[in-house]
RNA sequence: GGGCUCGUGGUCUAGCUGGUCAUGACGCGGCCUUUACAAGGCCGAGGUCGGUGGUUCGAACCCGCCCGAGCCCA
């Protein structure tokens, strides 16, 4: 049967990856053998645990998902290859702002529609579909991530652990309630942070309004003001001119009168004006920007609040009232000009804030919010972020200069329907904040009484629910408290970690666009429960750019996505790709590169072919192993060693470069093509066998399903297969899946060197001789079995005759003692610039001069180099000789041997 | 507008605690069927290391300015 083939793991053919993908994704998945053991008592030294932030649940997997999670887990695999117990968990945000705009897209519908609770439910179903569909995608990518260790943070258990913060943080005395101007989306409807705002570039007009000024002794009878927002002037509660603006000096300490609205507003010098911007005269509105709210605290000025909290016009705005903002401006402009008032317009286009999410311009509001005290503790922030790790070390910066350009405390109030409610309530009478009872959590105000009958503060018996949720980030920001199992325990009173060993993790990637609120906001609250830094080392990945450098976007229409990539090449051949840059750099997505790994895999296959074909496959291991064999396993220490470091510095592109080099080149360039004539070799077999194996580890970080696949083939399998006796159909399950944990090659132990020692140096040099040989039968255009009559060769090869003589079907070989017979004369003197140029300085102009003139004398006696009225000792120069062969036949001169053919 | 980062053959990159033929891959041209792989092997062409000024005996590497790109922040 063709279901055979597939079944079971084997070296027949060529290498097909649509099916080896798949077969040992589903299987990793379905025997747990990246499942994290919790039921041991876990070393917290050699437990390596990663908190990844878990992908806003607002649409599909994208290739920053792909690459983020590919460098992840090249380190996860290592760790556990090297170290052993590793959790890599995942999880989804999907209690925000992100999600419920998908839920509103997804099926065409508005949250004001609906009572929060259903709202709240459809929320679910729309994201646990997107989340089926983005683990399953996930899983695609071949990532040794635990399933069985998933959270969303929606969830009960993770409502608890971020309510149970709340009231940590709030005793602590790091949250207050406070009524301030705050960001405001009017489409969304809620207050929200700095970080949700982008700008967007949008077209505009500028208006150049007539305020009349008061009083009969005015200095003039009228002012220019220059604005793009004229439905604001209702709002207006003062005017603003710079204390060195000599053309407006008389305005100041005079009273301005709004035209239409009639209100006076007193004129103010403040040096954040604007000199250069319209008349240079300005007026300030609650609120058009954020240089009103300072001039508002600064000055003190009243609040005239004219547009609401979605954006229509109050009664304040008049005969406006009720209007969208944008009407209002089109009607107020009119009347303006009716009035004689508008002066100018004209056409413009700035940069507007936006919300990210909606796009919505931005207002600023005067609300009651929640915020998290952080200005305070700046440099505990900044030492937090100097403790850990950072790779590569440049990201730092960036951390610390958000830190140091900090401005406001961190607003964790939302007025939106899907979140995680505050746990409290306020008193009806007084006001006073009553807090849930911490194991009464999670509680929803709305529905669940608070924890006393009275207010403590005012006896009265009366409560009004807070209606807020969190902040998205208030939650998760949470996640290594989430992944390490943060609760309090009511009898003992105290916070306690159900896998404390994880905590603080070994590991947080991310992308280096969210350093500056994802990563601080979980350094913060992490720190500030626990007196920790939640991680040691942090790792910033790049982006992915399209393949002209630029941005990804979906206007741009530039987007790849990862599905397309996966349908036409190997996962494993995308995560060779992935490895090819320095972590933190970005670099282009470009399909041709994915060749590279196409190419590899295929070459990776073919040769373990071929060594299954040279030597069985457990050979016993000889008392002594040959030159070439031995040669061969000192090398492969030495990668071993290099690669190892590599690893543990997340150098992945330098370990997948060192990797493949050695690979291709000594081991099936080279070594391979020397075993071939030695198969019947017990030191060969040996060797062939042992790089192998340690090829196939030293691969699988890289390269995990066709690893596993060779690996299951060749080595894992034999015992399954012995014990298969029963029946040869291959549709029958086999217990295969039952013992995959312990045979995968994924929980292997690393490889570590084995201290082979050899003459490495006449290993080099033999292979200079077999490569000077290829050459020369390629440039004779001779096949590469050709025979060569009769080879003398002067260098350090000894051991390595055989291994020259047969691969390179040289009939006789002849190792000369002496350097053979040439004439030779001075070609060129390489001078040692590094202790020259120290020990000479500018002597060294004349020194290069007089050589190339050659007015130099060499005293062959004194061995030394006389020029420009200098004596060099022997250690700075070198002089190269040009050699001609005197002899019968050819000669051919590599770096260290001389090779010459009859 | 400010900060951080990046700019190396046609493309993607290594090198960047300064030291003299600048690494490899992909692509291109030529040659060659070794006991796996021709989607392989060998050889070759192709670079004023973004530009410019400076420090130095010597700069891809250090410093200044300029240009382009990305991210973050105004």
């Amino acid at each position: 049967m063709s279901t055979d083939r597939n079944d079971e793991p084997s070296l027949e053919g060529g290498y097909d990856p649509e099916v080896v993908e798949s077969r040992w994704q589903e299987r990793w998945v379905d025997s747990d053998v990246y499942a994290y053991d919790e039921d041991e008592k876990r070393d917290p030294n050699t437990v390596y645990s990663i908190d990844t932030p878990p992908p806003t649940v607002s649409g599909s997997l994208h290739m920053g998902h792909l690459y983020g999670h590919t460098l992840q887990d090249f380190a996860a695999r290592f760790q556990r290859m090297a170290d052993g117990d590793v959790l890599f968990p995942f999880g989804y945000d999907d209690n925000g702002i992100a999600s419920e705009r998908l839920t509103e897209k997804e099926l065409d519908i508005r949250h004001q529609d609906y009572e929060r609770r259903e709202f709240q439910e459809l929320c679910r179903e729309v994201c646990t579909e997107y989340e089926a569909e983005f683990t399953e995608k996930m899983q695609g990518l071949g990532c040794s991530i635990d399933w069985n260790n998933t959270y969303k943070t929606i969830e009960p258990r993770v409502q608890r652990i971020s309510q149970l913060s709340f009231l940590d943080l709030y005793e602590k005395g790091r949250e207050y309630r406070k009524k301030a101007p705050a960001i405001w989306c009017p489409e969304c409807e809620t207050a929200i942070s700095q970080v949700e705002m982008e700008d967007d570039e949008r077209g505009s007009h500028f208006n150049d309004i007539a305020f009349e000024l008061v009083g009969d002794d005015a200095p003039r009878e009228e002012f220019i003001i220059s604005t793009t927002r004229p439905e604001l002037i209702p709002a207006c509660v003062s005017v603003f001119v710079h204390p060195d603006d000599e053309e407006n000096q008389d305005l100041i300490g005079e009273t301005a009168r709004i035209p239409i609205f009639g209100h006076e507003v007193p004129i103010i010098e403040d040096e954040r004006v604007d000199m250069e911007k319209g008349s240079g005269v300005v007026m300030c509105c609650t609120f058009g920007d954020q240089n009103d709210i300072e001039w508002y605290q600064a000055h003190d000025l009243p609040l005239r609040v004219a547009i609401d909290e979605s954006a229509t016009m109050t009664d304040l705005a008049g005969d406006y009232e009720g209007m969208s903002t944008e009407e209002a401006r089109e009607a107020i402009v009119e009347d303006l000009e009716d009035e004689g008032a508008l002066r100018d317009r004209w056409e413009i286009t700035h940069a507007v804030q936006v919300h990210e999410r909606c796009d919505t311009a931005v207002e600023y509001r005067v609300s009651k919010q929640w915020y998290v005290e952080i200005l305070d503790h700046k440099e505990e922030y900044l030492e937090a972020g100097r403790e850990m790790d950072w790779y590569p070390e440049k990201m730092f910066t960036r951390y610390k200069h958000w830190i140091e350009g900090l401005e406001w405390d961190w607003l964790i109030s939302r007025q939106r329907d899907s979140g995680i409610p505050f746990p409290v309530w306020y008193c009806a009478d007084c006001d006073h904040e009553v807090m849930a009872a911490r194991e009464d959590l999670p509680v929803d105000p709305l529905s669940d009484e608070p924890p006393v009958d009275s207010c403590p503060e005012c006896a009265h018996d009366e409560f009004v629910a807070e209606e807020d949720v969190f902040d998205t980030w208030a939650t998760s920001s949470l996640t290594p408290l989430i992944n390490a199992g943060w609760d309090w325990d009511a009898d003992s009173e105290a916070f306690t970690m159900d896998n404390p060993e994880l905590y603080p993790f070994d590991l947080r990637p991310q992308g280096h666009d969210i350093i500056s609120f994802w990563l601080f906001h979980t350094i913060v609250k992490c720190y500030e429960h626990t007196g920790e830094v939640p991680f040691d080392a942090t790792m910033i990945n790049g982006h992915i750019l399209d393949e002209n450098r630029e941005k990804m976007s979906k206007s741009r229409g530039n987007i790849v996505a990862p599905d397309e990539v996966l349908a036409e090449y190997p996962v494993d051949a995308v995560r060779f790709w992935a490895a090819s840059a320095a972590v933190g750099d970005d670099f282009p997505y470009q399909e041709k590169d994915l060749i590279a790994g196409e190419k590899l895999l295929r070459k990776l296959w073919n040769a373990s072919k071929l060594v299954d074909t040279l030597a069985p496959r457990e050979p016993d291991e000889p008392a002594d192993l040959e030159a070439i064999d031995r040669w061969l396993l000192a090398e492969l220490d030495d990668a071993v060693a290099d690669l190892t470091a590599h690893f543990e510095d997340y150098e992945f592109a330098k370990a997948r470069d060192r990797l493949r080099t050695f690979f291709w080149n000594t081991f099936c360039d080279d070594y391979l093509e020397i075993a071939k004539t030695r198969e019947d070799n017990p030191s060969t077999q040996y060797a062939l066998r042992t790089a192998h194996r340690t090829f196939l580890e030293l691969w699988a970080p890289f390269l995990p399903h066709a690893t596993e696949e060779i690996w299951q083939a060749v080595y894992a399998g034999e015992a399954r297969r012995a014990s298969d006796t029963s029946s040869g159909e291959g549709s029958e399950p086999r217990d295969s899946e039952a013992t995959l944990e312990d045979s995968s090659i994924h929980v292997r132990d690393w490889p570590a060197p084995q201290g082979y020692e050899a003459d490495l140096e006449a290993g080099e040099t033999a292979m200079e001789v077999i490569s000077a040989l290829r050459r020369y039968k390629s440039e004779n255009q001779l096949p590469l079995n050709a025979d060569l009559e009769s080879v003398s060769v002067y260098g350090p090869v000894d051991g390595f005759e055989d291994a020259i003589r047969n691969v390179m079907h040289v009939r006789e070989l002849t190792l000369l003692e002496d350097e053979p017979e040439i004439s030779t004369e001075v070609a060129e003197i390489d001078l040692d610039y590094s202790t020259l140029g120290p020990k000479f300085g500018s002597k060294v102009g004349e020194i290069d001069a007089g050589i190339e003139s050659g007015e130099y004398e060499i005293d062959e006696n004194e061995g030394v180099l006389r020029v420009a009225d200098e004596e060099l000792e022997d250690d700075l120069f070198e002089v190269e000789l040009e050699r001609t062969y005197s002899g019968d036949g050819e000669m051919i001169e590599t770096e260290s041997a001389v090779v010459i053919l009859d």
